[in-house]
DNA sequence: ACGCTATACATCGTTGCCGAGGTATTGTGT
DNA sequence: ACACAATACCTCGGCAACGATGTATAGCGT
């Protein structure tokens, strides 16, 4: 999830860490912050895996600047990882937010459309939190209101979900044609 | 987040390993699947810390159950997570919707509202997921169908949440007097 | 007879993430 | 003059999570 925001930030333009960072605070730092010694350790795995290169500029302000750029290499991970998402970029609301805010990087909108669907396709499934054996259990069914809260939210999230993804699709369908 | 389950779960009633996995599978299993070998440590950790000891008992069709019961200090622990839980449980999902599946068991209605209310104060802060400079954007002005999905989307939810908060907390204040 | 699935638990090595702490420099408030 | 915040980067120890793999037993289909 920090890796596919790296790559997709690095993507618009270079940017050098401190700047990187705060644009990931930014974007998922007030559900979820992430801490220095995350992101900098991240950096150094991306290097050595040839997917960036950093180069040393002068700080405007401080301490030195290492300005990170994409490589082709990054480019293609980038979008193999939009492209091929592991299933729990899927269904993890979290991880899921992190590639919508990267997937117009996809220029194929039939791939962006074969992911749209991958998520759909997981929302449409019978699931709830709780359960009477196997039988999903309704909000309505549950006494407790904190558990009838978990419920009422998750309809309500998935119900606006799944009109947007209806109306995506079918736009991205009619650019397909 | 896991212990938090495993604890809340032991809470109702002594369970063995396998049956406590199939609980929290069923809990958020769809969303982020918990493997073995994340489980079985993670009740290795609490037995060490105190929270809980196993009994071992013939198994009904296979190996011997390790069956978990909570100890004192285990359901005073589940009570000090749930009446404080820390920053990350309120603002993330995934954690904020296990919290709330349990928050039942805290059993001072003023707690849960306490509980909430962090969680109110938290969803009615101004954030955003894209921001032009310090000011945060909203849906109608991203370019971006992605983009604009993820914020049509935490719209959708944040408002189901709050209306759901405020009819929930005004019942608990009602049960309080 | 054989494989498969379900039950039931466990270890191992790797990766990922975090908090705490460290090193500098520049600008701002008091 | 001095503290403090912001800029800018880094290391270390520890813990938590994962996939792969191992060890059994029971029951079912073929």
């Amino acid at each position: 999830m920090l890796e596919l925001a790296i790559l997709g930030f690095l993507y618009d333009a270079p940017l050098h860490g401190y700047v990187l960072r705060r644009h990931i605070a930014a974007l998922t730092g007030h559900v979820r912050p992430v801490a220095e010694s995350t992101l900098y350790p991240a950096i150094k795995r991306l290097e050595k895996a040839g997917l960036l290169v950093r180069a040393t500029e002068p700080g405007a302000v401080a301490a030195p600047r290492h300005v990170l750029t994409l490589t082709d290499a990054g480019g293609r991970e980038l979008m193999r990882r939009l492209a091929e998402p592991a299933q729990r970029e899927i269904t993890d609301e979290n991880h899921w937010f992190t590639l919508l805010a990267f997937l117009r990087h996809l220029a194929d909108p039939a791939a962006q459309a074969a992911v749209l669907r991958r998520r759909l396709a997981f929302l449409e499934e019978p699931a709830s939190f709780f359960y009477d054996g196997d039988r999903p259990l309704s909000a309505e069914e549950l006494d407790d209101p904190f558990r009838r809260g978990v419920l009422t939210i998750a309809r309500a999230t998935s119900r606006a979900e799944l009109a947007w993804l209806r109306d995506t699709l079918a736009s991205l369908d009619g650019v397909g044609r």
